[in-house]
DNA sequence: GGCCAGGACACCA
DNA sequence: TGGTGTCATGGC
């Protein structure tokens, strides 16, 4: 099979297995901005801990964050963990916005992808993940997200490398899947969601079985185009 | 008590 | 360019 047919293949069984998604879990874009930030390395329970947080001090909005004392944020943001850094990051993330786009991300969206990645790479605390969590996401551009567990599910169904660099998977979801925003959306969410439902003390479980994966059987895969 | 979870930065060779 | 240490809580 394909790489492209693979794809498809893999989409099509979680689609039929989990239903759509309608991701991501926030009520605005700029809350999945802040969100995209708190889940680093963290848990997304912990996270929601820190949205509520934010909700309930009145303070989930760029305004409100930029004028924050660092301390006030941070034991708000406490409970995603390493709070003084992405109290730091959130900080940096809304003097961008600010700056930038005066706190219009309307005005945002309807900048080029390619410019928008940029410029989001240039902001503190914002790498490859989180870029990418805010264009598909927030701005609804067409780019992949490649997060752990998409690294880990291609890695276990034999399409990548375990080190394959983050631009080399994402090349694979970008150059075999047509530019969708509202595809990439449902098929990053559907492997969060799998990822997530697997079983990891029952291999055998029916989760996994979708896909016909054994989770323990890390394979020594290559990115390889013709497999 | 130890391990793991939807990263990114700073520093160094 | 790649490897390593650091940041830190909460659930199991």
């Amino acid at each position: 099979m394909q790489p492209q047919e693979k794809l498809i293949d893999i989409y099509d069984r979680l689609l039929a297995h989990y239903g759509p998604q309608s991701w991501w879990p926030a009520e605005t874009p700029f809350e999945v901005m802040v969100g995209a930030v708190l889940t680093q390395a963290a848990s997304w329970t912990n996270v929601e801990k820190a949205l509520t947080n934010l909700k309930c001090a009145d303070a989930l909005s760029s305004e409100a964050i930029r004028e924050m004392p660092m301390p006030d944020l941070a034991s708000l943001v406490y409970p995603s963990g390493y709070y003084n850094s992405k109290a730091r990051k959130l900080k940096a993330l809304c003097d961008y916005l600010h700056e930038r786009y005066g706190d219009d991300i309307d005005k945002m969206a309807r900048r080029p992808t390619h410019e928008l990645r940029i410029e989001l790479l240039n902001v503190h605390g914002i790498g490859d993940e989180t870029a990418d969590d805010i264009l598909l996401y927030a701005l609804e551009h067409p780019i992949f997200v490649i997060d752990t567990y998409t690294r880990r599910l291609m890695h276990r169904l034999g399409i990548a490398a375990q080190d394959a660099r983050y631009s080399e998977l994402q090349a694979l979801f970008m150059s075999d899947l047509p530019p969708n925003a509202k595809h990439f959306n449902e098929y990053h969410a559907l492997i969060v969601r799998h990822s997530v439902a697997v079983c990891k003390k029952k291999p055998e479980c029916a989760d996994c079985s979708i896909l016909d994966i054994c989770p323990a059987g890390a394979s020594n895969a290559q990115i390889n185009p013709s497999q």
